[in-house]
DNA sequence: CTAATTTCTTAATCTACATTAAGTACTCAC
DNA sequence: GTGAGTACTTAATGTAGATTAAGAAATTAG
């Protein structure tokens, strides 16, 4: 069975046919590593639930600075939340870490969805709680941990992006410089 | 019409009769400055709506410094999601402003409700995405802008805060200490 | 009304982290 | 394989914001 059909079942019951229903709405595609499946400035058209590979989102400060808003691998969605809700331009770009296996489900065939299958407000209701969990905590670990704490942390919540992410990007998501990041990692690895 | 109906009425039409069954499914409280709804260490049994008054939420790091989570005037609503989803002891404390009108929504009769009326399920849905969105925005400021830029953000988004808010709480929300604060503030009215 | 408590301010000193700048080690495209 | 980017490291210097301390102002309680 599908990886995005098991992950809902994890929290409602669907029949065989919403199954069908609900997979014939969605789109499974193929992205090389790089690719850019957002762009800042633009109308975010569709979410993206990750089957395989590595994707991230990010924003751009003073078109110079990027600020790593997440990370996405295999069983995660991704995408502009902002931007997909309002319809608005958003901020963020999503790219293409690692070869990646996508279910692609379209702001409009959500809608859509949500109609069909009702229950599947539940799954999307508990799925934006458990984010939104998650996204506090990361914001109060950044106003009250240290750099050194934040990074402890990351380790042992995602200890499989460790090796897979490149470093200045883990720096990114904690919220230091590169530079810093590397300073740190070696004070660290002394003790 | 109750504020809280007048709300929900934004985002799904309910019937006079559902309308009638959420109101009893609540209890409208009232409560006095400086009052604790939830204590940090605790499993948080209820959500709150705020009718008038004000609320903070907010936990305090190695029982020394607090920070502030969120504040909820008229119209928001608060509680520590963490623990009312996982019903696991949580970190934050839930405290009373200013003397406050609250609809006290138990997790148990949220639960009940959900069946009841699946309708809600897209209310509390479309009300915790927004939430998300605000909490993803902050923690992108918090990465990205200096405390300045932060402050100017708070006063444009919640400009009635600002004059009820005792100042070191507005401080701990954008993530400085009173101190710089004030010498913050002192120098940005020099300009 | 007054004392006690809390909030705000100012100022000196300190530090976690940023910035700048170079150099080294990878990757990978051709 | 080679060269051109890209990632990582190291080190000097700079700074936003923390800490400490003390006094002034405002609020609260009795």
């Amino acid at each position: 069975m599908s990886l995005i059909i098991q992950n809902i079942l994890k929290h409602v019951l669907l029949t065989p046919e919403e199954e069908l229903l609900f997979l014939s709405k969605t789109e499974t595609k193929h992205y090389k590593t790089k690719t850019i499946l957002q762009n800042a400035g633009q109308v975010c058209k569709e979410g993206y639930f990750v089957n395989s590979g590595l994707l991230r989102s990010f924003n751009i400060n003073d078109n110079i600075v990027e600020h790593v808003m997440s990370f996405a691998c295999e069983g995660w969605w991704i995408s502009d939340m902002y931007s997909l809700l309002s319809q608005k331009p958003g901020n963020l770009f999503i790219e293409v870490l690692e070869d990646a296996e996508v279910v692609v489900l379209s702001k409009e065939n959500q809608e859509q969805l949500y109609l069909e299958i009702p229950k599947l407000e539940r799954f999307f209701r508990i799925l934006t709680e458990n984010s939104l969990v998650a996204n506090q905590e990361r914001l109060m670990d950044n106003l009250s941990l240290t750099a050194e704490e934040r990074f402890e942390k990351f380790c042992r919540k995602y200890p499989t992006l460790i090796q897979k992410v490149p470093q200045k990007q883990i720096a990114s998501y904690i919220g230091v410089t590169p530079e810093f990041f590397s300073k740190m990692k070696a004070r660290m690895l002394k003790k």
